[in-house]
DNA sequence: TGACAACTACTGGCCAACCCGTAGAATCAC
DNA sequence: GTGATTCTACGGGTTGGCCAGTAGTTGTCA
C-alpha cells in the first residue's frame, strides 16, 4: 500500500492546500478556476474526496463547510514525484535529466548561478555524510 | 495535434527501438520482459500498433514479420517529457526541479561534478546567445 | 416557520491506457 | 500438400482518472 502518488489534478489541489495551508472546497475550486481552468464545483469535491480515500488529504468541518487540509508534505511529495520520474524516463541518470532539462528552455545566467551555489551546497553535504559512512537511507 | 508524447509503456518500447534502431514485435517483446515485465506476445503487439497510429513509430515487412522503427527523435522526446514535467510539477522552477532531484536519492561526489561541468558548459554557451539576443527559440 | 442558498453524498458517463485471447494469414519443415 | 509454427488483425474486458448532474442536507434569514 505504497502510498499512492497524486495524479495531476490532485497535485493542483494539493498546491493550493499546501500554499494556503487549508482551505475549502469553494477555495480550492476558486484557485484553481482563475489558474485557467473550468470546473464545476462538484468536480472539486469529487476530487477531494478521492484524495481523503487515497489519505492525501483531511477535512474538519467548519459550519456547513467542509475545510481540506493536506495530510502529505511538499517536500517528500515533490521528491517521490522527482524520483519516480527520473527513474521512469531517464533510467536513474541524474546527468540525463539535468541535461534535458536545461536544454528544455531558456536559462538566463542568474539561474544557472543559482543552480551550481546549489550543487556546491550538494557536494558540501555530501562529503561530510560519505566521510564516515558510504551510504544513506 | 501536437506530437502527442508516448505514455510510459510506450516510451520503454521506444527505448528498445532507440536503442537498437530498429526492432521486430518478438524483439521489444523479450527485452521488455527480461526487464522485469511479463507482458504477452499480442499485448506488445497493440502497444505498437496504438503506437503507429499516433506517429510514434512505423514498421515496414520483412519475411512474414514486421520491423518496428522510431518516428521520433529520443532527445526531443525526453527534452519534451523533462518540459513538461518541470512544467507540471514545479511550475517552470528550475532549481525546485533540480533540489528535489538531488535529494531523491544518494549522490556521489563524481556526479555532482560531472553536474557542475555541465552547469559550467550551460553558462558559457548561453552567455554567448544571450550576448546579441536575450531569447532563443 | 418557511423559503432560499450553499453545501455534501452519490451515481453515472466518458475516455485513455493497458492487457490479452481468438481467428486467420503467412511461412517453414518435411 | 500437410501440419506445425509464428506472425498479424481484431475485438473485448478492465481499470483509473476525470467530470458533472441530481438529490438530499444544513444553515440562514426574514
Amino acid at each position: 500500500m505504497a502510498d499512492p502518488q497524486p495524479t495531476e489534478r490532485e497535485l493542483e489541489a494539493l498546491k493550493v492546500l499546501w500554499q494556503r495551508g487549508e482551505a475549502t472546497v469553494r477555495d480550492v475550486c476558486d484557485e484553481m478556476n482563475s489558474a485557467g481552468q473550468d470546473l464545476a464545483y462538484t468536480t472539486v469535491l469529487s476530487l477531494l474526496q478521492v484524495m481523503e480515500q487515497k489519505g492525501l488529504v483531511t477535512h474538519r468541518r467548519e459550519g456547513k463547510a467542509y475545510v481540506y487540509l493536506p495530510r502529505i508534505e511538499r517536500e517528500a511529495t515533490l521528491g517521490q514525484l522527482a524520483a519516480g520520474f527520473l527513474e521512469r524516463v531517464f533510467d536513474g541518470s541524474l546527468d540525463e535529466y539535468l541535461v534535458h532539462a536545461l536544454g528544455s528552455r531558456n536559462v538566463n545566467k542568474s539561474e544557472l548561478e543559482q543552480l551550481e551555489a546549489m550543487l556546491a551546497k550538494a557536494k558540501r553535504s555530501s562529503g561530510r555524510k560519505s566521510q564516515k559512512k558510504g551510504d544513506q537511507k
